[in-house]
DNA sequence: AACTATTTATAAGA
DNA sequence: TTCTTATAAATAGTT
């Protein structure tokens, strides 16, 4: 498939995670840049923490709400009904129809 | 910065527009999958069309209800009293501390 | 959808 | 965390 000579396996050393996570954040981050060039779309990117926190806080908070209503209204389940466990490190949500970017928010290990 | 050969800029064709955000979608889905199993994480993914229809859908709706509450404690706005227009075309939404990959959405162009 | 030359991203090491 | 560089992986262009 892909990732034929650099096994993708879990990485058990914590610092090693964080670093490595942070390229690949980075490198997440630069593909929605471009993106929203390509498209000339507005990417939106928000990034939770592990503790929970998020870190970094740009614009247009108020954009979320148009991702909830359409998820709602494509999916025939209550989006607020949550049945499971599980707790959020990273979100990154990109709103490809306006202009910019308007949200990157970092993750802080 | 990055991408000094081939020029990032607006795609105007349509076809071609469609064609090379097929592309750059799979390589997110490839890369939102590595990081899943790098860091053993959950990754969900939700992908809207432009015309607003979410086109697959693979499990655990009720994911999304964690992600919303951490961006209500974290933000200090309403994130119900949309004031901005702009509507999704695409939304991809990581959840990594589950432990598999709960939703990948394709668009639908 | 498939191929491949070329560009871009990343792993490893510092 | 940031830099460097050798190598791996992704994609632009084309069929």
């Amino acid at each position: 498939m892909w990732c034929e000579k650099i096994e993708i396996k879990r990485i058990e050393n914590s610092t090693n995670q964080h670093v490595t996570f942070s390229k690949r954040r980075n490198g997440i981050i630069m593909e929605m840049t471009k993106i929203s060039i390509l498209y000339k779309e507005q990417v939106f990117v928000v990034i939770f923490s592990s503790s929970g926190k998020m870190s970094e806080f740009c614009s247009l908070s108020t954009i979320l709400p148009k991702i909830l209503e359409r998820y709602w209204t494509n999916s025939n389940e209550n989006i607020w009904d949550a049945k499971h466990e599980g707790f959020m490190e990273t979100c990154i949500i990109m709103d490809m129809a306006i202009h910019n970017i308007v949200h990157i928010l970092h993750l802080v290990p």
